[in-house]
DNA sequence: CGTATTTGACCTGCGC
DNA sequence: GCGCAGGTCAAATACG
């Protein structure tokens, strides 16, 4: 491994029900192009990612906020947990005050059951705000909400993949309450369509101003099951990481965008594309399922 | 003008 | 069954 800020991790991903989503899915729509030849460079990540029970963050407040916790083994391994927490502090909405919005009362429209949220499959990442918040996959997203949550001083943004029409892939971010510095991207659905590779995918789904990014380092991060087996690794690299996040103190969670230009987003990503190929390789499972 | 974001209302799941 | 909290919708707004 290279770099000066190699982190490794551990994912793992709580599946109470691997018929009808399997950790494939689970990894491929979580990080990066699988179905495209790394040399592309995308979807480099700094993730670190964390135990995820497999409910989802519904409601009681027993277990409204997911905090993580980082412990290095000594070993350069970081691995994050997550535990429930009782809510603690009062959420803040970090709402400005602007003209009324949002349905008119009365107003309703049918919509789709949604699956019970305990069935719903989740990978959660942990990456650090610090790196000027910069973050892209190949996924294009588009905001859709923003919800202040229980025992968190920091909304969370819900995002939609926007790459495609009808793509149900989702994601949703907020910083982690007991790290600040850290951010917190939960990971639901799959995408139902190729990575998109041109950049002008990505143009225009975010208006946002694109904060100079760089590629503040290089990592990989292999994915276990519950038990610690190893089910799977990839390139992490901080200069792209999927969804920019700098959330400020305001509880502002995208102050930035989530795009990149291409210069910068592919420039200093080859070499952690090559790690992230050789990381496959020395996979097993995850390994050859990610190299679709 | 088209598209992304904001944000309040509404819907749903879960715990008690 | 009720209430709470999370998740989603969609109109209004902002921006390129």
């Amino acid at each position: 491994m290279r770099g000066p800020l190699l982190l490794r991790a551990v994912v793992v991903v709580a599946m109470e029900h691997f018929n009808d989503w399997d950790l494939q899915a689970v990894v491929r729509s979580c990080s990066f192009p699988q179905s495209e030849p790394p040399r592309v460079g995308v979807g480099a990540v700094r993730p670190r990612p964390f135990l995820l029970p497999g409910s989802s963050s519904s409601s009681s407040s027993s277990r409204a906020v997911a905090r993580a916790r980082g412990e290095d083994d000594g070993k350069g391994r970081h691995e994050v947990m997550i535990s429930f927490p009782a809510a603690a502090a009062a959420s803040t909405s970090g709402a400005q005050p602007r003209s009324p919005s949002g349905r008119k009362p009365g107003i309703r429209t049918p919509r789709p059951k949604r699956s019970k949220k305990s069935q719903l499959k989740k990978v959660v990442y942990e990456v650090p705000v610090a790196d000027g918040g910069v973050s892209s996959d190949l996924w294009a997203w588009r905001k859709y909400g923003q919800k202040p949550i229980k025992g968190s001083p920091y909304p969370r943004g819900y995002y939609k993949c926007s790459s495609m029409k009808g793509c149900m892939a989702r994601k949703m971010v907020e910083r982690s309450p007991a790290k600040p510095g850290m951010l917190v991207v939960t990971y639901m659905a799959e995408h139902c369509h190729p990575v998109p590779t041109q950049l002008n995918a990505l143009a225009g789904t975010t208006r946002h101003k694109l904060p100079s990014s760089s590629a503040a380092g290089e990592g990989v991060v292999k994915c276990e099951d519950v038990d610690g087996n190893e089910l799977s690794a990839m390139a992490a690299d901080g200069g792209a990481e999927d969804t920019a996040a700098a959330a400020d103190d305001d509880g502002e969670l995208w102050p930035e965008g989530m795009g990149l230009e291409l210069d910068e987003f592919l420039g200093p990503m080859d070499d952690d594309v090559f790690e992230f190929d050789h990381v496959l390789e020395d996979d097993g499972v995850l390994g050859r399922r990610l190299s679709l």
